[in-house]
RNA sequence: GGGAUCUUAGCUCAGCUGGGAGAGCAUCUGCCUUACAAGCAGAGGGUCAUAGGUUCGAGCCCUAUAGGUCCCACCA
């Protein structure tokens, strides 16, 4: 006899157990297999500052599925694990704790510096991998790989060159997002703009008389948002064509406070109806501005230091916060008259998304990657089904990134990162890009280099992550086995920073597609429906949801009803139905345990199969082909929802309540056995279908009722058996349920209308089982809930619409006019004669007509062909039940 | 300004290529029935946002309207 099961189903006795022991049996492990397919998941790194949160526990549980699923299928299944060095959230990290000991990282230089990140990582870096396997997933651990890591070094210093020598990656001013608190650079995908409540200065400036004084009574009115950057004014604009100020072309207007005359421009940036329809000109901390000052070809006057104080050129502001500027700039302006107005105006301001600070333009030399023609191929992939987003809408997020792409700015005036490989000569100027320093420079001669001392964009080494991780540039029996990898999962939230990114990477380094599938999810909020955040201290912590309620029931939690790409809401009534559940499977498997004994059940038993046997095998075959279709869509949340249904509903609720008599009547081992089979391979195979979903409880089940090692996550994935198809059985059986409901507590005489106590008559042949029922040894619901049974050795006398079901050697045949209101059941009948008359007819109408017949795809048609052969069965059963009926 | 998406039972949400309106929770009734009260047997509850249209047939497709959410762009 196999152990004894506990009474109730207890996660935190078995969870870690059973995940040390897959990892003993090194399970998750994959290896470069010929004769298998493999199948690929690259995870989306956590960063090493990261905490476990719902987001990742439902990225890591659609993953975890997935390559589960399919190593059961029988794939060679390749989960991919590492982390992410984060270089903004980790540097930001560290200096914040440097700051507790009063130290700040320049105190400490680049080295020091550097060595602090390192023990941070070490000591931190692996918190959030043990956090997931805390969750179960599967990853080859042996696999673990670092953004910052040698071989991803590598990878990024090759793909830096290489592309620098194409010309993709190039040194330029332009103009960037500049993060005054964090002092670095940012991309363009890192602004998140918010709506502030500000205001709108109307400020006027003299025109500029002939002699090249301001004038004291011709002025021009416009407005800003910050009135500040007028320090750095070049220029004013008008748009050519506003016949309003026809007037004023070529001539200048005088910058006050500044004191000198600026001209005045023709641009058609400049909106007509938009205010005055003047705007000042800032190059230097504008975007607009900075293109209009290109077309113009206007000095740039830069007036911020990169702590976002005035700097030298704002004269007496210099030194001053940008917004104490804006408030004494507001006075002076205001003393001269020259402010017209303040007007209330709430607009977007640009945000670091990191530390919400506002973003402050400016001209800087960066790095930048071009972009229109590495970003071809990534359009071409999606627009041609080589690379499929799911759900589709995906794509319309995705082209209106790639149609508006703008060059990629990757240098990070950060410390913690990869380190960008050019290399400055002191003497002459020159700058080398090389994976390393030069020994001599190749314009001068002299050896005096310099690095360049910024550090690149975080996702510059993550787009390379689903090729760097197999082992490029290296050319690898690994890389060429795994990738291209299958699924990306991921949140839709970072399309534009991750997943587009992933794509033109491995278009341009490997020649082809990172991944064939984009698995999108949503994602998780509150019970409110609020975004989870630390600042509103409304985050749900998984790891205390697996303590108390286990990791399975986190993980059915957060698949059901999920539909991919949509948010969902956390609910903590939704977690206890789940653990619930995982209470049912583990109550029901305790019950065959205890059922089987010490009884060894052979295979000989299939061959007294009985009716409801047979009708459980049967809807287990249907379950399989549905999930596994499912499955293979995608569609998780209803595959599970299926598997759900069928172990509480049909497989608890009727089989192991029909299956019970049986069970407990010793007089006839045949029938004994074949339902004891039938339970245990029915059970068997739904924790099969069930064990992506919840690894642990379908573990310690299939092991326990096997009593063998054996695990199940490396046991084969269902198939559909022919042997097992009993349409027959399935409809008896339905029927029968249909019948039966409402009279099983009939016993408690309770809520069951008099016109439904069924009679019940038990026919059997044999003498002995014919004693059974009369002695009511017997149990089995219809009988017990039943007004009263009738024992007879032949059919005679019952009526040919009885329901009836095979027991043993015994038919039950419950009469239908006994179950039913016959009445109703006749008006029901005829309802539905006159529905499955109009679907013939609609059938055939359809068939008739040529336009349908030869248009229509060929299985469309051979559907409704289907169906009307299905409908006319239908209707002539239909019409046999009307006529028994009388 | 452009786009996406949602509006289905009291609540939270599924509903795959048009053909049966569903789940969990909540509510009501009755049950401690030897697998399970983390349970069992039942019941009630929906004009699928509104108005049109396509279709033999619409929760699903099209158009418009209202309201919500999100993304992108951003006019000083």
């Amino acid at each position: 006899m196999g152990k004894e099961m506990a009474k109730n189903y207890d996660p935190r006795e078995m969870e870690d157990r059973i995940y040390q022991k897959w990892l003993d049996k090194k399970y998750f492990h994959a290896e470069v297999d010929p004769d298998k397919k493999p199948f690929t998941i690259v995870i989306p790194p956590p960063n090493i500052t990261g905490q476990l949160h719902m987001g990742h526990a439902l990225d890591n549980t659609m993953q975890d599925i997935l390559i589960r699923f399919k190593r059961m299928q029988g794939y060679n299944a390749l989960w991919q694990p590492g982390t992410d060095h984060a270089s903004i959230a980790t540097e930001v990290r560290i200096i914040n704790k440097l700051k507790e000991e009063g130290i700040s990282k320049e105190d400490l230089g680049r080295e020091g510096f550097l060595e602090r990140a390192w023990d941070w990582r070490r000591e931190y870096g692996g918190r959030i991998i043990q956090q997931l396997k805390k969750l179960g997933s599967s990853c080859d651990w042996d696999r673990e790989r670092f953004t910052m890591d040698e071989g991803c070094n590598k990878a990024v210093t090759k793909v830096f060159c290489k592309m620098h020598e194409k010309g993709w990656i190039y040194k330029g001013s332009r103009i960037i997002n500049w993060c005054p608190v964090c002092n670095t650079s940012i991309s363009d995908a890192e602004v998140e703009y918010e709506e502030q409540a500000g205001h709108l200065w109307h400020i006027s400036y003299p025109l500029v008389e002939e002699d090249g004084t301001p004038s004291k009574t011709d002025f021009l009115t416009f407005a800003t948002t910050r009135p500040e950057t007028m320090l750095g004014d070049t220029a004013v604009a008008v748009n050519p064509a506003d016949e309003r100020y026809t007037y004023l072309h070529g001539r200048s207007v005088w910058l006050p406070i500044v004191n000198k005359a600026i001209p005045v421009v023709e641009d058609e940036y400049v909106d007509m109806e938009f205010g005055t329809g003047v705007v000042k000109i800032t190059p230097a901390h504008d975007p607009n501005d900075f293109e209009v000052g290109k077309r113009h070809n206007l000095p740039e006057v830069n007036i911020m230091n990169d702590d976002a104080t005035i700097n030298e050129n704002g004269g007496k502001y210099a030194g001053m916060d940008r917004y104490e500027a804006r408030k004494a700039i507001v006075e002076e302006l205001k003393s001269q008259g020259l402010l017209v107005k303040i007007e209330d105006y709430s607009h977007n301001v640009g945000t670091h998304d990191r530390c919400h600070t506002t973003v402050e333009p400016m001209i800087k030399k960066q790095w930048f990657v071009k972009m229109d023609e590495l970003i071809k191929p990534a359009v071409k992939a999606v627009k041609e089904g080589d690379i499929r987003l799911v759900p589709p809408r995906m794509e319309k997020t995705y082209f209106n990134w790639t149609d508006n792409i703008r060059d990629w700015c990757i240098s990070r005036q950060l410390w913690w990162g990869h380190r960008i490989p050019a290399y400055y000569c002191q003497d002459c100027g020159e700058i080398v890009v090389a994976d390393k320093a030069p020994s001599v420079c190749p314009k001068c001669g002299k050896d005096h280099f310099v690095q360049d001392e910024d550090t690149l964009d975080t996702w510059f080494s993550s787009a390379l992550w689903p090729f760097s991780t197999l082992g490029w540039p290296e050319e690898t029996e690994d890389l060429k086995y795994f990738y291209p990898t299958d699924v990306l999962v991921t949140g839709y939230d970072i399309i534009f920073f991750w997943v587009i990114r992933m794509i033109f990477s491995g278009y341009e380094q490997m020649g082809d597609k990172p991944f064939h599938t984009v698995l999108f999810h949503g994602l998780v909020r509150d019970e409110q429906g609020r975004k989870m955040s630390k600042s509103l201290g409304n985050g749900v912590d998984p790891l205390e949801i697996i303590e108390k309620y286990g990791a399975d029931a986190l993980r059915l939690m957060l698949i059901t009803g999920n539909a991919p790409g949509n948010d969902m809401r956390f609910s903590i009534a939704r977690i206890e139905n789940s653990r619930n559940f995982a209470n049912k499977v583990w109550n029901a498997s305790r019950f065959i345990q205890m059922n089987m004994k010490d009884d060894e059940i052979p295979d000989s038993a299939k061959e007294h199969l009985e009716s409801a046997d047979r009708w459980i095998l049967s809807k287990l075959n249907r379950l399989i082909g549905d999930v596994t279709e499912n499955m293979e869509k995608y569609e998780m949340g209803i595959a599970v929802q299926k598997v759900y249904d069928f172990i509480w509903e049909e497989f608890c609720d009727w089989y192991i309540e029909m299956v019970k008599p049986r069970l407990y009547n010793n007089d006839n081992a045949d029938s004994r056995m074949a339902a004891l089979w039938t339970l245990r391979y029915v059970l068997c195979e739904a924790l099969r279908l069930l064990h992506p979903f919840m690894p642990f409880i379908t573990e310690e089940i299939f092991t326990t009722i096997q009593n063998r090692e054996e695990s199940i996550m490396i046991s084969a994935w269902p198939t559909v058996k022919k042997e097992f198809d009993f349409a027959q059985e399935e409809r008896a059986i339905e029927l029968m349920k249909e019948a039966i409901r409402g009279i099983r507590n009939v016993r408690t005489g309770m809520n069951v209308p008099p016109s439904r106590k069924a009679l019940v008559y038990v026919v059997s042949d044999k003498a002995d089982i014919r004693d059974i029922f009369d002695k009511g040894k017997l149990f089995f619901a219809p009988l017990a809930y039943a007004s009263e049974v009738k024992v007879q050795d032949t059919k005679d006398g019952i009526e040919d619409n009885a329901v009836s079901v095979v027991i043993s050697d015994a038919t039950l045949y419950l009469p239908f006019a006994d179950l039913v209101d016959l009445a109703a059941e006749k008006e029901r009948l005829e309802g539905e004669k006159k529905k499955l008359t109009a679907e013939i007819e609609r059938a055939r109408g359809m068939l008739a007509n040529e336009r349908f017949v030869s248009k229509a795809p060929a299985d469309k048609v051979q559907a409704e062909k289907d169906k009307l052969a299905k409908y006319t069965q239908m209707l002539a059963q239909v019409e046999g039940q009307i006529k028994a009926l009388g």
